[in-house]
This record gives structure tokens, C-alpha cells and sequence, in this order.
DNA sequence: CATGAATGAGAGTTCATTCAT
DNA sequence: TATGAATGAACTCTCATTCAT
């Protein structure tokens, strides 16, 4: 279960991609506004720059655009989380260092965060496996840097547990977007995280240190 | 802000309302199954029992429906919510037993919650407000019950932490639904409201009772 | 394999066909200057002096469209053919005389017999022996009347020798229209039943009567 | 009225027919099995061997090509009979063996045959006499040979009557391929060249010998 | 001469909505 | 009130043809 791929009638890779970037730039800016059924396939030729003959040399359906667009996303926030967790050594400090990073990065990409989780389900049976798929393997690169504070024995934590909390920590992340209504108006980001951090690790009734 | 009133031909309430009810019935079912944009208006009519002609009568436009569906789906929820968070008593024990009795209305209507969540954004700019206030109102009454902790002393906590808490509850009680691919596979519904209270109140380092 | 029923949207069985005879009859004119893929749905709709949405409501397919147009051909031809071999007394002098109505009838039916034989291909491969079934009923018909002159001791004729005059009587009535670019220049239709019913009966060597 | 010419953009005429071949080639094979229109260019190109862009620097239109292919065989078809024709000696035993040989003929190319009876009417007005006229002359290569038999005083016909006699026989020689559903279920070839020549010169009532 | 990426008119089909009955 | 036939704008997708390289 790698990748699905979107079939193109243009041979050159190169090209294939440049076009597949524009595509997925447009679509992005598209699916955020009106979501992907109420944005027609014109639109996105156009927001990408080229003929409709021309976006169908690059894709199959419709659909396709939107596997493209998803699969986009999450290999941006996999590779920007990677990089971060690669550094990661096992300690509490470090796993709150990596979550707020990871929290700032779904921040960051927020659109696509949206896009992401509310026009999924729009995908064909074949195709959402992949992108589940993706999702647990984001949510294990969390398990994992939590496992190693665990055996570190900073942290004391069964299996079941730990992936609750990966579980936790990634839905955190993407309600700073999904719930953008209300906490970015109660919230600055940087508390949003200090006080979820907070939650988190102590918990509702947990002795706090003082808010610094 | 209290309710978008949808506009109706029959000038009869009693008829109105009887028939809405077969509506909303049949378009959350074929919702659940399809979605608002792959429904037509043709089936709702036939999964409501009258004529598509019959379904103009009591509404205006297709989007109508998705309102009055996710309209009834909050009136529902809130008030299995409000039945229960009447009785509350303001304790910690009380505050864990309504969180426990939120979180398994959810699964019980997780078919709804997810219709809920993924079409939201399929409602008119001119819907949206009034769906969100609804969701606010619903994170008030958790909000509420939780500062009556406060005020009983049995928790510290400031508003900013309540409105978060709330929040995360909420979603909590959500995320069964939509990351049920990953969690039902992994918790039973009990399982999964034992474990996220503990999370809730004491933290990933807090000290635990051993789980009974 | 009596029928393969063609899908309508509307349940009135009356308009049902009253809207597929204009259809039909646009459809024909249509397909007979351009043919089927140079016919668009539009101008059907138009011919047929109905909207396309319409049009839509009566049949699933365009190939639908070109069933039911060489469904109708056939039901036509045969039941015109049939009442005239009911008469038939299995004398040859009678067998000649359905030969010339046959042959008449084609004429008459050039246009249609044209779309039939150059569009039949188009049709999918699940209505095709449906089409193929009826050509062989048809061409029974011819059999049996033949079949009657044997019996009678008029002609002296095995299985297949009568098999092959049905289907050589069936491709002359035929010809007239589909090598009318030849034939009717060169012949009347009167003139050419007669010199092809003398050629079918007596042979290219055959002692002729000479011709008045 | 020789021949219709199908201009190229590449002058070296050598390569233009070599190029054409290839093209032919590919056509036929598709159009076998889909039809002229349901065949694309690309398909062409492809089957030919070479880019799209190269086959529309041989020909002008899709159109062309199937002008090219229906030319084609008919000069394919005409070459054989030229051939077999030309050593006929006039008499009713050479006519019958050249019969004979134009039913063998044809069975071998029946595919190309049904290509061409099927698809002709997609030619443009323009193209259509070109064919029209091969048609002509290659009906008129069989009344030739029955004029020689008539001029040796072994047959007695009329010009009209030699005429009717070609063109059955040459639509006797289609029928084979484009009745295939029906004929070739029933008789085998010998079988039918057998009986339709003793159709043809004896007729339904004439004194035959016995079937062998 | 050969290539194949680009084009866009136009195809078949759908479906929310209306309105005469 | 209830019906469902009628509508046509709008959608996705195809494919013959062109032209810069």
C-alpha cells in the first residue's frame, strides 16, 4: 500500500509534474472556497493555467485531482513532521518541543488542513484506503517518539494508551483549523498550545506549575 | 440568533411539520450513505414518501433540507444533553459521569455526527452562523457544568481553561465518530471513555488509580 | 427473447409512447442524413420537439434512441408482412405475390431499411440479438410460406434450399434500397420485381416466357 | 472520375506511400473491431507505428483514412477478380468458376468487407461517387463476362437482365459476411457457393440435379 | 520529417426547480 | 395540497486537429 497512482497521457515526467503542481495549487485555492463538488473542473484548468483538454491530459476524473490534492498534503505535513521527529530524543521536553511544532505546522497549513478532513469522504472506495493509510502512519510517527520516552523511562504508558494519546495529540493539531471559529478567536495560537500542552501532560485536575 | 425559519408553501403547521419529519428522516439516511451532493432531491422525495413536487412545498432549495437535517441532528443531541447536565450536581464525579454519558450519545448517533461534520460546509453562507452558534451553545453547557466545579471548589481553573476543556471534550466525543476507522478497530466504546477520562483529568505523567 | 425494454423515468404508459413515436419519427429523419454518430441527443430532442432534459426522461441512452427506432423498423415490416402471407395459400402463384408485397413494402420503407442495416452495428452488444432475433423471425416467415408450396407439391425443396431462398428473397427486398444508387436508375420498382421474381424462380438458364 | 487524392504535407512520395501503408494497416484492424467512429486517431497513429502528429502529416482529416482504407480494398478486391476474370473464356462452366472464385474471395475478406458496407455512409459527399464508381466498375467486370457468355450463345439475356444478374451475384458474394450470424451457423462455404449458383442459373423450379 | 503537448468545441448526461393539472 | 412531466443550465469528459520544437 504505497501509492495510488493517477494515470497521465503525457509521457514526460518532468512535465507531469510541473502541470500536476499547478493543478493541485489551483485546486487547493478552489476546494477552500467552495469545497471540491461545488468547483467544476474548468475552474481548476483555469486557476491552474491551462485548457481543459490540457488538465485531462494529466488526470482521469476529476476525482483524481482531489487523491492528488490529498496525497499532496499529507506527504508536506509528513516530511515537515519527519524532519522534526528525527530529532527527537526520547524525553518529555523534547516530545512537548515536537508537538508544538506539530501543532504550529497544522497552523500553518490550515486550508489544507480543512480541505483535507472535509472533502475526504469525497474520495472512491478505491482510493480512501491509501489516504487512511497515510493517516496512520502519521499518527504512528507520534506513537513512536512517545514509545521512546517510555523506554527511556520518562513516561509510563501501556500500548493502548500511547496510541490514544498519538490519537489525541493529532486531533489537536487539526481542531486549531476545524474549529477555527471559535478558538482562534478566544485563543493566540501560542496559548492554544501552551494551554493544550498543559492539559495534556497534567491534565484537568494535575498540580500545574503557574503560567508563565 | 435563534432559528433560520425555512419557508414554506403549505400554510399548514401541523402538515409542515409532519412532513419534514418524513424529510429530514429519508435525507439523513441517504445522506449517510452518499452525502448531500450525490443525493438528489428526487430520492429525498421518494425516501420521504411524496413527489418531488410534494418536497417544494415545505422547502425552498435543496440546501433547505441540509439545514433542517443538521438543524433537527443539534436539537437532538442538545437535548439528550440537557436532560442529563440538568441533574448534575456540580461534582467532579458527576462532571466524569456526563462526560461519559456525551460520549456514548455520540457513538449512538455517529452516523449523524458525521453527516454533521462533513456537509456543515455544504450550508449557505447565510445557514452557517446560526449551526455554529448551535455547536457554541452545546460547548456552553459543558462549559457551565465544568465552573460549577470551580465554584464547589472541586477545581482550579480559569474561564480560558474551561472554554478549552469544553472544547476538547466535544471533540472527543466527536472523534469516535470520525476516526472510528482507527479507534473502533483499536477501544470498545468503554475502553475508549475510560481511557480518555483518565487522559482528561490527569494527564499523560499523572499519578493514576490502576485501572479498574 | 421477446423484448429488451428500454428504461423511462416517466410512469405514464400512454405519454411513454406517445413522446417515443415523436422521438422515433425524429430520430429517423435524423439518422437517415446523418446517421447515428453525427445525430446529437440535442438535435433529437429538437426534431422531436421536446427538450433534451425530455428526451432524458423517455430513455437512458442515446443507444436507447437507436433500439427503438430499429425496434419500431422491424415491428413495422413484420406486421405488415405478416398480415399479407396470412392470405397466403401455398401455391406458388401466391408465394410470388408476397414476394412482389415484400418487395413493395421495402421500397416504400427504403429510408428505414437504410438506417437499419448501416446503424444495426452501433447497437451494444446486449441489444444486439435481440435485433438479430427478430431478422430471423422475419426471415421464418419466408420459410414457412415456401415451406408451404412444398407441402403442396408445388416446389421440391430440402431445409436448406428453402432456408437460403427465404434469406435470398429477404436481401433482394433489401437491395432495392441499399444499391438504390444503381438499381433505381437502371430499373422501375415494377420492372425489378419482375425480372427478379423470373431470375429467383427460373434461373439465369431457365426457360423464361419471353417478357411482354 | 479515376481517383479522389488524399493530400500530403510530406513531399517524398516513396515514404508517403510506405507511410500510408502503415496507416491502412492499423486502420483496418480498429475499424474491424469498433468502427469508424468509435476509432480514434490516436488509435491509428498508434496501430500505424507512429505519433499522432506524424499521421496528420500524411492525411488531412480522419476521414481521409477511412477513404484510404475503403479504397483500399476495393482495389484489393478488384486486383483478385481482375486476375481470375481475365482468364474466363465465355462460356457458363468459366462463368460458374469465376463465381465461385469471387465468393471464395470474399469470404476470405469479409472482415474488410463488413468495413466497408458498414462504414462507407460515414464517407463526406465528396469522397462517396469515388467509391460509388469502383462499385460500378467491379459489377461491370461480372456483366462483361456474362455479355461473353451471351455473345458465344450460351446463355440468352438482355442488357437489363445481365446487368440484375451481376449485381445479385455481387451482393450473393456480401451476403456471406454480412448475413455471417445467420449463413454461417447453417451452410459451409462450399455448401453455399454450391447452392447459390444452382440457384442462381436454374432457379426455385428449375430441373436440377440431384444434390450430391 | 517527426513528435506529442496543447487546445477547445462539442458530446452525452444529470438534476434542481417549476408549474399546469 | 399533491403530482410528476417538462425544462435547460451546467457538468464531466473526449478527441480531431494544430504547431512549436
Amino acid at each position: 500500500m504505497t501509492r495510488r497512482e493517477v494515470q497521465a497521457s503525457v509521457k514526460d515526467e518532468r512535465l507531469v509534474m510541473k502541470r500536476r503542481d499547478q493543478m493541485i495549487k489551483g485546486a487547493v485555492t478552489l476546494f477552500k472556497q467552495k469545497g471540491f463538488h461545488r468547483t467544476t473542473t474548468r475552474e481548476i484548468a483555469r486557476a491552474a493555467g491551462f485548457s481543459i483538454g490540457t488538465l485531462y491530459e494529466y488526470i482521469r476524473s476529476k476525482e483524481d485531482i482531489l487523491y492528488l490534492v490529498v496525497d499532496r498534503m499529507y506527504d508536506q505535513i509528513r516530511e515537515r513532521l519527519q524532519k522534526d521527529l528525527d530529532t527527537n530524543q526520547g524525553t518529555v521536553a523534547s516530545l512537548k518541543s515536537s508537538i508544538a511544532y506539530y501543532f504550529r505546522q497544522m497552523a500553518e497549513m490550515q486550508d489544507e488542513v480543512l480541505v483535507m478532513y472535509q472533502e475526504a469522504k469525497s474520495l472512491t472506495k478505491d482510493a480512501l484506503p491509501y489516504v487512511l493509510n497515510k493517516e496512520i502512519q502519521m499518527v504512528g510517527m507520534f506513537e513512536d517518539v512517545i514509545e521512546n520516552c517510555v523506554k527511556n523511562g520518562e513516561l509510563t504508558l501501556d500500548e493502548k494508551q500511547i496510541k490514544l494519546i498519538a490519537h489525541n495529540i493529532f486531533v489537536e493539531g487539526q481542531m486549531w483549523a476545524f474549529r477555527r471559529w471559535a478558538l482562534q478567536k478566544a485563543y493566540t495560537l501560542e496559548e492554544y498550545i501552551d494551554m493544550q500542552l498543559d492539559l495534556l501532560f497534567y491534565g484537568v485536575q494535575g498540580e500545574r506549575s503557574t503560567k508563565e
